[in-house]
RNA sequence: GUCCCGGUAGCUCAGCUGGAUAGAGCGGCGCCCUCCUAAGGCGCAGGCCACAGGUUCGACUCCUGUCCGGGACGCCA
């Protein structure tokens, strides 16, 4: 493994420190400042403003008592000479400028090409565990593109949170004992008694769907189901209730797997919600709280006075009838990520769940067990809708079309999927439009990333038909040959590779790299119309197939976060 | 009525914890393959960043209010 150097912008915020450093002393213009502000660089939006930017020279004007430009101008003068730094600029109301030699650029590709896999990998969060939850769809059903989208998410988050240096540990936690789960088998037993949604004797809140009969199906020909360290066979007897529903409930884990696994998405827990009842983590809870005194009886039922806690209203924890509501078990949940070590927890939600949140952090708090105000941290999606033909595609489960993940993963692709349901900010309504999505075309942003790496790879394939050898280390070497406009900015963006992986991953923002890496394509596409890569000249050859490797290296580590392929050939 | 999320080019959307002249793709118009995949590139046109105040050296970004669109507000999960 490469030990990760140095990060580009931490190295000039070193370098302005240490001249904030020189500044403080004596009678300097910074002398008895007790708190100075975060020193914050960053990149350009174009050249002329050079390659980074810092404002601290603003931020210190009023501190200091003095002129923006004063200060930036002392500041400047104190800066220690570094070899990365080719120019330094005072421009505007009080930037400092810095504009990066060549050689950094140089050094970046190198760094990419050297540490692999590695680059753009960072270890911010020291090893320190974190617990992502997300889809934790009831298995009432197939998953649709809702669950999708909050797949793709939380698969894209756990990535990003690993390669920051986070020790993540995916959850997907589920109802198998519920409410709904009585109505699934329900559902199942009428179907199997040959009794169909339009029948009267369709139970109440049956699920009407056509899976349902499959499941009947399954059971009646004894078919075995093997799911969650459990094996079922389905004895055709639809008077055993009991059997009914541990057979749907497998039957249709086994279905939800299968999904995620063609889309690329794993967990390393499964969490059942009735195992927080078999080990007394409800009762633990209820506990808790009523000792903590934030809970009190009326009208038969135990409320916990959430409102002590940022809720806007009181909730019912024990209903009349003795059965808990839902979110008890909710904070009992999410004790239980406390209490198994997870430092942080993120819950990926469908936004229309965001009521919830505010009693579950309330429960928590309520325990005063020293969890953190801000745990868990949620992650919210809004809905799908999903086009086709500029017509919208129902997705209700009642109707007959009822088109699911699997459905959109078969007619687009597992990759087209991801992008689409991560490229855009979760927080936003996303509309998916398959016609989009399937076309084999500049339209389409999948393909433009990826044509980019099959590019590269194409290009040393002919390298190699040519009988070309390419030698990386006079590559290296040579990298200043690369002088033209369209090189030096393909480098350029590569640099911010690590930046940005660093800002998805600490925004939680996983679609912020899915634009990173358009921009990145981009800039390889222009650079490779501009000039052959494959020219005449030996060392100029080297360097821009350097360049190539790095870009593709880089290209390659960034599908990856997204859970998509990055192919040879297209 | 209360709360949450959106409102940026004709369309779909970016805009990094407040920064310098507001960005990309599609669509429109005009170009570029005797050349490594044209699944590509180049150029032009296109904007009161929903609206009105406020905060400050500086606001698309933060605060308040209004309007529009979506969602949530149960002793359902």
């Amino acid at each position: 493994m490469n030990s990760q150097s140095t990060p580009l912008k931490q190295q000039l915020r070193e370098l302005i420190e240490r001249a904030m450093a020189t500044l403080t002393q004596d009678d300097g213009p910074l002398a008895g400042i007790s708190e100075l502000p975060p020193v914050q660089i960053e990149r350009t939006k174009t050249r002329e403003h050079g390659d980074f930017a810092c404002n601290v020279a603003m931020q210190l004007a009023r501190l200091a008592r003095a002129k923006p430009r004063d200060l930036a101008t002392a500041l400047v003068a104190a800066l220690p000479a570094d070899p990365l730094v080719a120019k330094v600029d005072i421009a505007g109301p009080g930037f400092i400028n810095l504009s990066l030699s060549d050689n950094a650029w140089h050094q970046q590709v190198n760094q990419a090409i050297a540490q692999g896999r590695d680059f753009g990998r960072n270890q911010n969060g020291q090893g320190v565990c974190v617990g992502v939850e997300y889809v934790s769809a009831n298995p009432t059903g197939p998953l649709h593109v809702g669950h999708g989208r909050a797949a793709a998410i939380g698969d894209t988050l756990a990535r990003l949170l690993d390669a920051a240096g986070w020790k993540v540990v995916r959850e997907f936690y589920y109802n198998d004992a519920g409410v709904q789960i009585d109505n699934l088998a329900l559902s199942v037993q009428a179907r199997g008694r040959g009794i169909d949604p339009e029948n009267p004797a369709w139970p109440a809140d049956g699920y009407r769907g056509d899976y349902i009969q499959v499941v009947a199906d399954g059971f009646a020909a004894g078919e075995t189901v093997d799911v969650d360290g459990q094996h079922l066979v389905g004895s055709g007897d639809f008077d055993d209730l009991d059997a009914v529903r541990r057979f749907a409930v497998g039957w249709l884990r086994r279905e939800q797997n299968d999904d995620l696994a063609a889309f690329g998405v794993q967990f390393d827990v499964y969490y059942l919600e009735s195992s927080l009842y078999a080990d007394g983590k409800v009762a633990e809870t209820v506990d808790a709280l009523n000792q903590s005194g934030h809970t009190y009886e009326q009208d038969g039922a135990l409320w916990l006075r959430s409102t002590d806690f940022g809720d806007d209203k009181d909730r019912v924890m024990r209903k009349s009838d003795g059965n808990y509501t839902y979110f008890v078990p909710d904070v009992a949940y999410h004790l239980s990520k406390w209490q198994r070590g997870y430092v942080r927890a993120i819950t990926e939600l469908g936004a229309d769940h965001h009521g919830s949140l505010a009693r579950v952090k309330a429960g928590l708090q309520a325990l005063e067990q020293g969890i953190p105000a801000g745990y868990p941290e949620y992650v919210l999606h809004q809905m799908v809708t999903v086009m086709r033909g500029g017509a919208e595609v129902k997705l209700g489960k009642r109707a007959g079309g009822y088109l699911t993940l699997r459905d959109l993963i078969d007619e687009v692709g597992r990759d087209a999927t991801r992008y689409f349901l991560i490229s855009r900010k979760s927080d936003s309504q996303l509309t998916f439009d398959i016609d989009l999505a399937r076309a084999q075309s500049n339209d389409n942003p999948v393909y433009y990333i990826q044509y980019a790496h099959a590019r590269i790879c194409s290009v040393f394939r002919q390298a190699a038909e040519k009988g070309i050898s390419h030698d990386p280390q006079a590559g290296q070497a040579n990298m200043s040959v690369l002088t033209d406009e369209q090189s030096l900015a393909l480098m350029i963006e590569l640099s911010r590779y690590p930046e940005a992986v660093e800002s998805a991953a600490e925004g939680l923002e996983p679609h912020t790299l899915a634009t990173y890496l358009r921009e990145l394509a981009a800039a390889f596409h222009t650079a490779y119309n501009a000039h052959p890569i494959l020219p005449a000249d030996s060392p100029e050859r080297d360097a821009r197939l350097t360049l190539c490797l790095g870009v593709k290296q880089v290209l390659a580590n960034g599908l990856d976060l997204l859970g998509m392929g990055a192919p040879e050939q297209m």
